[in-house]
DNA sequence: CTGGCTCTTTCCGTTCAGTGGAAGACTGCT
DNA sequence: AGCAGTCTTCCACTGAACGGAAAGAGCCAG
């Protein structure tokens, strides 16, 4: 659209969304010359385009005067589906199971071939762990990941055995032992893991099916798996509930 | 950017822009058609413009042909903040705040001449309430509004209370009654509704201080307000904790 | 199967919105 | 004062974006 363009091809729009796309999980807050450098756009380009995103909304200039992410994006993003469906249907079920176990109670779903978190309740005395809302974690070292890579499909399973990063001491690097968890996923109706993905930490996870279909996984974190029926039990409680309610909502 | 352009002076940033503001609460699935009318562009241009939207992961397609936000511009919004540091921080008080009193718990900043709910704890046993996240609602029939009226600056506050649209039979209509219960908010150190905003609802809240200012507040909704002085205690609990972890986190 | 309807996609000539180098304005730091 | 960093404004050039028109998909009723 302009002359004297230095990447021909690259539309207005893709410049825009280049600058949302500078911001992630470490990098919050941005300088003009911090967007331009991580967008590649040069310096007035940005300027400009930052101007227009601030004025609507979506970007919101600091007091500092440094770049953070506007209030009109996070409402918008609430309206995604996946916020929509989902975690409100689920949000009553996650707190009464923290209610019964004061454990970090983690509602997630597949993305690719990674566990996406797209709830996570935990108090004060919960264990800590490393996943917040939005944060993407590997499938084979995660509860929910077992449960959710137990009931995906063959090619995405192939995908995530074929590379099986090591994490901690004990995470399960071997393909044909976690193949062996992920049967016994399928037949007793739920995962665990012990220090796999942190150490200290041991998780419980069982899937959450609406109708036939596994769209989640609900799971919870626990500094020991001790009083395991127990866990189960509150698991599959809620996962019927959120399940029934995904139902009988759409 | 274009010859025949039908409105000169709309950027091509401001005609993306139109496109995501054309989702809100109400409409959070659109056909191409309805994306076309209601940010006032012309068919192919909607296209045009969704397309790319759609390959960036602002913008996401369902089976059915119609289209939602997207999951990325969910991620992005997480970033923002009023996510990240308010939220993130008193989740833990939130979660230990509900599993006290087993009501709706809410955490509210002003935005405007509104409440803007950034978080809700529900659980079954709750009172249903109107809010959910990232709704607005009038500050002066709220609790959590209340609060963050009496802390408002005076501008907000002549604002708020020259238009006070009545909601139930018991919202408050008259500035001077509002006034008075304004100054008693900051003497007691808590503001309380009786179903000024749903029948059958009441409220409490407190405000959450940084330092010297109020940056939030945090209520719960109760069938009534019966033992009110251990319900203000666990508020104050909560809000004190909140605002220390603000402090020494940054 | 056909006709009519709505929604979606592709085409393409026109032209003005967007571009970025260069220069100016602010900082704060030495 | 001088310097180095960040931010903002200016402006001539031009190809990216525009949207009317028309073709393609579905879908339902008759």
């Amino acid at each position: 659209m302009a002359g004297n363009t230095s990447t021909p091809g690259a539309t207005v729009t893709s410049r825009a969304l280049a600058l949302l796309g500078a911001f992630d999980e470490h990098h919050r807050r941005l300088t003009l010359t911090q967007l331009s450098e991580r967008a590649g756009l040069p310096m007035p380009t940005t300027h400009r385009l930052v101007g227009e995103l601030v004025a609507w909304g979506a970007l919101s200039r600091t007091p500092a005067g440094d770049y953070a992410v506007g209030r009109r994006l996070w409402d918008l993003g609430l309206l995604a589906p996946v916020q929509t469906g989902l975690r409100e249907v689920a949000s009553p079920y996650l707190h009464d199971l923290y209610g019964a176990t004061l454990a970090t109670v983690h509602l997630a779903v597949r993305d690719g071939t990674a566990v996406l978190y797209v709830d996570r309740l935990a108090g004060h005395a919960s264990v800590p762990v490393v996943s917040s809302i939005g944060s993407r974690l590997p499938m084979h070292a995660t509860g929910v990941g077992k449960v959710l890579l137990a009931h995906a499909p063959v090619e995405v399973q192939h995908a995530v055995l074929s590379d099986l990063p090591r994490v901690t001491a004990y995470t399960i690097t071997q393909p044909g032992l976690l193949r062996r968890q992920l049967g016994k996923t399928l037949r007793d109706g739920y995962a665990t893991t012990t220090e796999e993905m942190s150490l200290g930490a041991c998780s419980i996870a069982v899937p959450v099916r609406r109708g036939p279909d596994v769209v989640a996984a609900l799971g919870l974190v626990l500094p020991s798996l001790k009083d395991r029926p127990k866990l189960v039990g509150a698991l599959q409680v809620a996962a019927h509930g959120i399940g029934r309610a995904l139902t009988t909502g759409g």
